[in-house]
DNA sequence: AATGAGCGT
């Protein structure tokens, strides 16, 4: 037999060939949310008081043999399990409340999240089983629990997963907005955090920009005509310190709804021979997020755009300068800029770069000059890399050197 | 205020 496993002395349940157990005669039991510590030997004395036991298994990592915080528990018969779900789900074993479903090898329906709801405001006295009793009326629930801290304090959220969508719907319909031990709780769907996060917040704002104003709309003008979208709390138009419009303005609503609508119907209008522009209004943090990754982006594209344009030379004839340079390549394209470098004191480092306009010209000036003699010397001439890319090979190079030097 | 985690011999 597998370490780690009981058999119990019952007669087992054959099921081959037996076509796959629906949900209620499943004799089959998952018990998650296990303390680490908890034993078979644990759960055998717990769940052989409902019935004879035919085996069970705490699954563990392979090689660590830590618990990984779940067991099955196998009955005889799907009445046997379904009496232990009703009968011992939400136990404390080593002080943390068991959580058991019939086990569903197929993951798909835990992955969905169907049927799944979202309580929160829930009273800390409402734990797992008191959840679960509340929602029960509505169908069968799957899975229910009560998000807890690590000292097991109720945290004033919890989930509860049916097995229909309609047992989910008719829970939100009756249950969101009343009273649960005289707190009133909301109820709504389950939404992933991440599919929560990817509607922006966006959607939700009071605050109004327009921009685009003609130099002599004032506040009253804004209020004239963002006021039939609903009630205004300020609106402004900002101005220079003398007074002179900087032709945008704030509007601020009452309601989220109304400044949806302004934005709606307003943004792009012709107003006073000017197109406004009208938006939520950005937190200045966020103005500047935005910002900041706009110019970013231009940074790379112009990267981008001149990669390839730009050449490096050396083994440059010290009595070069930038200007001599621009003479000697030009004959090949469109030269942006020209630099020969050199240190502090102004001597040249003998070497320098040349970029043209696009990168054809700086491959026809890499083939016409590599090698060249250009005064005393022969040039090199190869196109630039970017500073990363040279500082990552710089990089694999002294790797190589470090290799070389250890001994064997 | 808060939107998990979870399936073997």
């Amino acid at each position: 037999m597998a370490q780690g496993q009981v058999q119990i002395p019952q007669q087992i349940a054959h099921q081959t060939g037996v076509a796959v157990p629906t949900q209620f005669n499943s004799t089959s039991l998952y018990v998650g949310d296990l303390d680490v510590n908890v034993s078979e030997a644990q759960l055998y004395e717990i769940f052989s008081q409902i019935a004879p036991v035919v085996s069970i298994r705490v699954c563990r990592d392979l090689i660590s043999k830590r618990s990984l915080g779940y067991a099955y528990v196998n009955y005889n018969s799907g009445q046997e399990a379904n009496r232990a779900i009703e009968l011992l789900n939400y136990t404390p074993i080593n002080g943390k409340p068991i959580r058991i479903m019939f086990s569903q090898r197929d993951p798909s329906l835990r992955k969905s999240g169907a049927a799944n709801i979202f309580i929160k405001n829930l009273d800390k006295n409402i734990d797992n089983k008191a959840l679960s009793d509340t929602f029960s009326v509505f169908g069968t629930i799957l899975s229910c629990k009560v998000a807890t801290d690590s000292s097991g304090q109720s945290k004033g959220y919890g989930y509860v997963q049916f097995d229909q969508d309609e047992s989910a719907q008719n829970a939100i319909n009756q249950v969101n907005g009343m009273l649960l031990n005289d707190k009133q709780v909301y109820v709504g769907p389950f939404v992933r955090r991440q599919e929560r996060d990817n509607v922006p917040a966006a959607s939700k704002f009071n605050n109004v920009f327009v921009k685009n104003l003609s130099e002599t709309t004032t506040e009253d003008d804004l209020r004239q005509v963002f006021g039939s979208f609903g009630s205004i709390s300020s609106a402004v138009v900002m101005r220079d310190p003398d007074g002179k419009s900087k032709c945008f303005g704030f509007v601020n609503f009452e309601h989220t709804d109304d400044a949806a609508k302004a934005v709606e119907s307003l943004n792009g209008r012709k107003i006073d021979e000017k197109e406004w522009y009208v938006g939520r209004a950005q937190k200045k943090s966020e103005r500047e997020a935005e910002l900041r990754a706009k110019f970013e982006q231009d940074r790379k594209d112009k990267i981008e755009k001149y990669q390839g344009a730009n050449l490096y030379l050396k083994n440059l004839d010290d009595t070069f300068d930038d200007e001599k340079l621009k003479e000697l390549f030009q004959a090949f394209g469109n030269i942006t800029s020209c630099k020969v470098m050199r240190d502090p004191q102004g001597q040249s480092r003998g070497s320098g770069f040349v970029a043209y306009s696009a990168p054809e010209e700086a491959s026809r000036a890499v083939a016409e000059m590599n090698g060249r003699m250009v005064g005393s010397k022969p040039l090199y001439v190869a196109l630039a890399q970017r500073k990363e890319e040279r500082r990552a090979r710089l990089q694999v190079f002294q790797n190589f050197l470090l290799i070389c030097k250890k001994p064997a």
